[in-house]
DNA sequence: AAGGTTACCTGCCCGC
DNA sequence: TGCGGGCAGGTAACCT
């Protein structure tokens, strides 16, 4: 679901209810999700929320407890805001109870998100994190950096960009979307891309997704922020979920690459 | 050892 | 109208 541009999105919604703020209590309606919930998680009790960042598609809150919760959201989680009258619907597996009088709920249909919390002083160790390359939107995500790794790589070009040890972020909409821009054929080899090729997708990639944070990310099927609100970049799909190329008219195709649809157009994709 | 495939899970849409 | 198959913003454990 949420690629970098939604998972940032609904991080600022939330940031209201939570940061500054004391979770009384987390109630956990299962045992799990991706992964079991520590038992940690159900102990918190009067922990102020010091801040709160997205790092790759985790939210990550930490606390002042010197813990750190995370959060990912699979491909069908979302947030809402509920007062006291709240109660429990279907798939409203965590319930985050603040101080405030906010419960703030995490609802995932299909269960492919998580929650779990560490240790601050050890976050950068933590599994989940570690191995994630750098932040398409930071300079870590250099032109040469990318270069290296697209040079070293005889994946096809649309998985290795959908790969977190090399860029995190990049989902299938935003790596389809990205791919049409630079003209390249989703299925091309990595190492087979010319400079100027390689060039022009950093470049694109980093476009993509400022464009989408700017309108509030996409929404297809349910997306919705916090406050219930639907993305816009949806309107700006070139390729993803289109059935003729905007610029050349041509039918736009679909193939299946490590099981995700990948959208192109075969004349102005090469 | 890198790259491809499959599994995790629920719901919806389509065709028969 | 019902049922089965395929597919969906993600990730990681397997295989070869």
């Amino acid at each position: 679901m949420p690629e970098l541009p939604e998972v940032e999105t609904i991080l600022n919604g939330i940031k209201d209810t939570i940061l500054g703020n004391i979770i009384n209590k987390i109630i956990l309606n299962r045992p799990n999700l991706r992964i079991p919930f520590p038992q940690k998680l159900s102990d918190i009790c009067n922990a102020t929320v010091t801040n709160a960042y997205r790092r790759s598609k985790y939210m990550l809150w930490e606390l002042d407890t010197d813990d750190t919760i995370i959060i990912h959201l699979g491909m069908t989680g979302k947030f809402g805001i509920y007062d006291q009258t709240f109660t429990p619907q279907k798939h409203d597996h965590v319930e985050f109870h603040f101080g405030n009088d906010k419960i703030l709920v995490l609802n995932d249909t299909r269960r492919f998100g998580l929650v779990t919390i560490t240790d601050t002083s050890s976050l950068a160790h933590h599994p989940l994190l570690a191995q994630l390359g750098p932040e398409p939107l930071e300079k870590e995500f250099s032109y040469n950096y990318f270069c290296d790794k697209i040079r070293k790589s005889a994946k096809p070009i649309k998985n290795l960009i959908m790969d977190n040890h090399i860029i995190v972020g990049v989902g299938n909409i935003y790596a389809c979307e990205s791919l049409f821009r630079s003209g390249i054929n989703p299925a091309r080899i990595a190492n087979s891309l010319s400079e100027e090729e390689i060039f022009s997708l950093h470049t694109n990639i980093i476009k993509v997704l400022k464009e989408a944070l700017e309108a509030g990310g996409s929404t297809i099927r349910d997306y919705q922020n916090a406050q219930g609100q639907k993305g816009y970049f949806q309107h700006n799909f070139s390729v993803y979920n289109q059935t003729s190329c905007k610029i050349c008219f041509s039918k736009i195709l679909k193939i299946n690459q490590a099981g995700r649809s990948s959208f192109f157009c075969p004349n102005c994709q090469k």
